[in-house]
DNA sequence: CTAATGACCATTA
DNA sequence: ATAATGGCCATTA
């Protein structure tokens, strides 16, 4: 399958440890810069663990959205040495 | 096909 | 600082 989400899958799964993509890079990379918005709903519908949702944060340099609540994503980005705005 | 949804973005007040 | 507004797009029912 070619479809967006795979896309988004894929280009979400590039992102390293201790790096972080916003959710416009990551629609960007997927090959269609305006659906930042789709990307969300895409990653909120994911529950893969193999792909790193944690990653993608807004471009205010805030958390953003987390289906395990925005506390437990900036813990995480916390645990990766990442520092994101309160 | 339409309508609704949302882990968004940027601007304005 | 917060709140509201308009725009934008794929997915789903």
């Amino acid at each position: 399958m070619t479809s967006f989400t795979e896309r988004v899958y894929a280009a979400v799964k590039k992102v390293s440890a201790g790096q972080t993509r916003t959710y416009k890079e990551i629609a960007r990379a997927a090959g269609k810069p305006r659906a930042w918005r789709a990307v969300g709903n895409v990653l909120n519908k994911n529950r893969d663990a193999r792909i790193p949702c944690h990653r993608v944060i807004r471009s205010d340099g805030t958390a953003g959205g987390y289906a395990r609540g925005t506390r437990a994503k900036m813990k995480r980005l916390a645990a990766e040495g990442v520092y994101v705005k309160p």
